[in-house]
DNA sequence: CTCTAACGTAAGAGTCTGCTAACGTAGGGG
DNA sequence: CCCCTACGTTAGCAGACTCTTACGTTAGAG
């Protein structure tokens, strides 16, 4: 979640959702900064398991880890389920507080 | 999704999720930091939007905001919708390519 | 009115982060 | 073999972040 709190990894991740790009195409993606800060953005990435990397001659190809970000969604469900499971021990300890007065 | 990369926000909002808590008590999760630590990390989860104040006396319960999450999780479920989007669209361009050619 | 509990806030220290600039490396092309 | 391209990596710096300590404020108790 903190690797994706940085906007231009978040960009870059959605950049290689669909499509396998190569690091410097990435890099063309932020005329603002330098290739070198995306390379080490691309290394966040991979540390975290969002990316995955295939060398293709001197390229280096990146593509998205869906499965990765599926347990981050996943993640933020897990609020709303909870919070259901905590409604329910709260309704049922409530209930034995009745049941005892 | 900055905001939570922070792990004791991201608890802070768990624990204010189904409950309403004031201050002290949500500090008190948190033994190995000051109370003002806290109060900062309440500071931010409100600037965003993330948790409601309700002032009772001296006291300030919080809550969180069900409807802010649920858009960083409409954010996230948008990386798959427009997966399905981006492909349609490459598939028409490969068809326009093919029928070029 | 004084005291205390429950807070927020300001200031400062230490740490982390994102960036640039410079350098190192590996794989072709000629 | 030389050179160029496509990269990663390192050093260093400026700004952001989190924490503590100290202080200010407000509401209620006595």
């Amino acid at each position: 979640m903190r690797t994706l709190g940085e906007p231009k990894r978040c960009e870059i991740l959605r950049l290689v959702w669909v499509e396998e790009l190569p690091a410097t195409e990435i890099a063309d993606h932020f005329p603002s900064v330098t290739r070198s800060a995306i390379s080490q953005h691309l290394a966040v990435l991979r540390s975290v398991g969002l990316v995955n990397e295939r060398r293709e001659g001197t390229r280096r190809l990146y593509t998205a880890n869906h499965a990765e970000l599926a347990r981050l969604r996943s993640f933020l469900d897990s609020f709303w389920t909870s919070s259901l499971d905590r409604l329910r021990d709260l309704a049922e300890a409530d209930q034995r507080n009745q049941e005892r007065a």
